[in-house]
DNA sequence: GTGAAAGCGCTAACAA
DNA sequence: TTGTTAGCGCTTTCAC
């Protein structure tokens, strides 16, 4: 069944197809009553625009690119349905794709998304420099780039959305030793992720004003899966480091490290309390229920979108670095009863 | 920075439109040399082809929607993997689009993809027949739609992709059985999901065999979250049903169960064994693990793209009912150690 | 207020 | 082997 055209509609009408074209644009040097008819016919018809036509003419493909370094967790979920929140309605398209920590994949993607004419991307970092020349020239190349959440290390001249990491985790160590716990271990996140070296640091300056600070709590997570989080619970344990509390780098790490306890008998927050940084609704899937600082992911997306059209608009629009609040939720986990 | 065009090229190496066209898609009447010269200068100035061009003249956009229930649990994003495996190397675009388990969503999911061009819709249902109309109009306006998972319940003409939940229904309670439960209650799925009557057609037929069906063993989740699974828990105490194991609908039902039999102390699998239908990642990110039965997700994906593609071949192809074989997944929740 | 024509980038039939 | 031309669907000058 072929497609309707303005044409279709034109010879129909006895009419030119720029008198059609007019009614569909609600131009002004226009006949009332042709537009009527115009617009009973497409509706008759079942008139569509031909997105491919419009993307022609104007050289914008109305598509934009997101790059996630993941869809396990139902993080990049959340973002995502901000993002169409702003850009659906006005008839963009998303094209999603998955870095999974690679940060190679991630290059093949950003690539993937240019062959695509996206005018612009919105990405979250699986590695904080690895990509820097490919995003760099992405730029050049007239494509607006947005950074979420995982930023880049160099100043790269691009807006970001983000949150205050070391902030908000001082502000859940401090949560944690309101709760009496002194013993916090902090399971950080990878060299690779430049919020890894925040969240520390929110850690340290908390534990350091209470006099709680010892290097041997901090203790690395090679990755960021849950087997990760496994990992790093399960030599905790053989090192033998006395600890009451956990604060991980993010969700998965939490709840990896956070079974291998289970699994060991050791109860949660009876002995151990334990807790996260970057919230999904996983930490509300689990039992007990984690606490976790929970940036409003949909607010992250509906703002990257916005700052990706001001770019597509002016290239030249300013840089913007806009930082979100985020909350921390105080659930089970860190919460005897 | 203006995007580089076939023309550019032309003018600059003094050959017509045509010619750096055909050296461009590798056509057989081309000097080799000029071939070479042509590709080469691409390569030097980054020239890439427009999708938005070619989409018009061959009124195809490349584009595929996807129309999945929700993203809060990995499946969609594992069946998205299998899809873009399949599509992203021939050049398609996949738009994903969230129903949120709400057939008014879905409806306008459909109509926003068939604004967008699509090619295809490939589609995974949250109403086994509310929008049955719109999906006759879709295949009727030539845009092919291809099932999965959850299909119509109608004989609609399109190719489906699923497993064969009687049959894996019945292979989980046969577990169930084999590891000496008896008292086993289904926790079934809601009546608006096609494969919820087909699960519980399997549990039924086994329970009948070993004679240990008990209709009051059955009992229904309203939906299909965390939420409803607790609840479907709650009222099972409340009843003070008699039972040593479970088996619900889905991933998300059995955590939600699951995390509320927790907080009542009763223990997995030691007093009460848990085991699910449709697994996903999920089931390994809890404690204990859960057994599920899992479907191959990404190779739904990619059999569904190739359904798709074959569709928009040739719109005539034929409706195929592709079953792909699940796996039982048997962990702690359903094993005593 | 309406129509004719050009053009966005690309390909393909037709000429040469 | 290469060039010319038309056309995909739509908008937008420029005439009238």
């Amino acid at each position: 069944m072929k497609r309707i055209t303005i044409k279709d509609l034109a010879r129909h009408l006895l009419l030119s197809t720029s008198t059609v074209s007019r009614a569909l644009v609600n131009d002004q040097h226009i006949h009332p009553e042709t537009r009527a008819k115009v617009l009973e016919a497409a509706r008759k018809f079942g008139y569509k625009r031909n997105p491919a036509a419009l993307n022609l003419k104007y050289g914008l493909s109305k598509n934009i690119g997101l790059v996630v370094p993941e869809m396990v967790t139902p993080f990049s979920s959340k973002v995502l349905r901000g993002i169409q929140n702003i850009l659906y309605p006005l008839g963009y398209r998303i094209i999603i794709t998955e870095s999974d920590e690679d940060p190679h994949r991630e290059r093949e993607n950003l690539l993937l998304l240019e062959e695509f004419n996206v005018d612009g991307i919105i990405i979250n970092l699986c590695d904080k420099k690895q990509n820097q020349e490919v995003h760099q020239q992405l730029l050049e190349r007239g494509i607006p780039l947005v950074f979420f959440d995982r930023i880049p290390s160099g100043a790269l001249e691009a807006p970001q959305v983000r949150v205050d990491d070391a902030k908000h985790a001082a502000a859940m160590v401090e949560h944690l030793i309101a709760t009496g716990k002194k013993r916090i271990v902090h399971l950080k996140g990878p060299d690779n992720v430049l919020n890894s070296e925040e969240r520390a640091g929110g850690y340290i300056g908390v534990m350091k004003k209470y006099g709680l600070y010892d290097p041997g709590l901090v203790i690395e997570a090679g990755g960021l899966s849950f087997d990760d989080g496994r990992k790093a619970a399960e030599l905790l344990l053989k090192k033998a480091v006395d600890f009451d509390s956990l604060f991980a780098f993010t969700d998965t790490l939490a709840i990896g490290a956070m079974n291998f306890l289970l699994e060991k008998q050791i109860l949660i927050p009876r002995d151990v309390s334990v807790s996260s940084f970057s919230g999904t609704e996983l930490a509300t899937m689990i039992y007990p229920q984690l606490t976790s600082v929970e940036p409003p992911l949909m607010r992250m997306g509906e703002m990257a979108a916005n700052l990706i059209l001001a770019k597509i608009e002016d290239i030249g629009a300013e840089n913007k670095v806009v930082f979100l609040d985020a909350e921390l939720k105080v659930r089970s986990s860190t919460q005897d009863k």
